[in-house]
DNA sequence: ATCCAGGAATTTT
DNA sequence: AAAATTCATGGA
């Protein structure tokens, strides 16, 4: 059984933590599709237990290769990241296919998670390509090029998303996601919200998750109340200030402490 | 039944 | 430029 030592690494938390739809835990292993493939972990204390990808595959989608303990020097200096680091240690941003990823927070509007992960299964089911993986089937997610049936497309649930995915999907080139991992933050997103579909938060998501821009701070219902609460006094105050005065704290690892808010703020209520 | 959900696009002020 | 409105639908 492949097996790589880690430190520093929650499986669940990382898993678990609203990021990433597409994984189902079946008795012991979590089994997870993703860049087309489907693969199975387990994590016992520093071992993880992994089969159906090579080691190189899952040491990046788990991002195992990051320098954690500089994220972590950033973000303890702050009372509430470090309690919800301290938390929820371990959980890390995974790095998501981009197109799988924009795909998923299109969905993701005003929904809940319980609900994307059906819309994305269902998208996959009637669109994706079947995937046999020990005895178990699974589903890939369609390139863009293959979600042109609008009419099997309004079987998902998706409601008014429908059509922001089918425009989407018919604009997006896959090669440009290449040139936005290396453009500047600020551009990468602009160019990203003349996508269809993909507003300010979306882009954010899309940028943090699956394009490698750690300063990206997506600003959703939950991390507003979170930070409103934290750093506001409690006030109503805007997304585009909340993002800025979290990106001027944190800077490059500003996603970080999004992340680790996020899921700290939603697990207590 | 009523309310909310990892918002975006459009219209109105 | 900022605030208000509209947009479908599943789940609690």
């Amino acid at each position: 059984m492949p097996k790589i030592n880690i430190r520093n690494f929650s499986l669940e938390h990382s898993l678990d933590s609203g990021q990433f739809f597409r994984c189902w835990k079946i008795g012991e292993w979590h089994y997870i599709a993703t860049h087309g493939i489907v693969f199975k972990a387990r994590q016992e204390g520093s071992k993880l237990f992994y089969e159906g990808a090579n080691t190189s595959f899952v040491r990046n989608f788990f991002a195992l290769d990051e320098d954690f303990d500089s994220v972590r020097e950033k973000l303890a200096k702050d009372k509430a990241v470090a309690e919800a680091m301290k938390q929820y240690n371990g959980l890390r941003i995974l790095r998501q296919h981009p197109w799988e990823c924009t795909l998923a927070f299109i969905c993701s509007s005003f929904s809940n998670i319980k609900r994307i992960k059906g819309c994305l299964y269902s998208i996959s089911k009637n669109f994706g390509r079947k995937i046999n993986f020990e005895g178990k089937h699974f589903y890939s997610m369609p390139l863009p090029g293959r979600l042109k049936d609008s009419g099997l497309l309004a079987k998902c649930g998706l409601g008014y998303r429908q059509k922001y995915l089918y425009d989407a999907a018919k604009t997006i080139r896959l090669k440009q996601f290449e040139a936005l991992k290396q453009m500047q933050y600020a551009e990468a997103k602009k160019q990203l919200m003349d996508v269809p579909g993909v507003g300010e938060k979306v882009a954010d998501c899309i940028l943090l998750f699956s394009l490698g821009h750690g300063e990206a701070f997506p600003v959703d219902v939950w991390i507003k109340r979170a930070m409103e609460e934290l750093y506001f006094r409690g006030r109503k105050t805007p997304e585009k200030k909340i993002r800025e005065f979290a990106q001027r704290k944190w800077g490059k690892h500003a996603g970080y402490a999004q992340q680790y808010l996020y899921h700290w703020r939603r697990m207590r209520d």
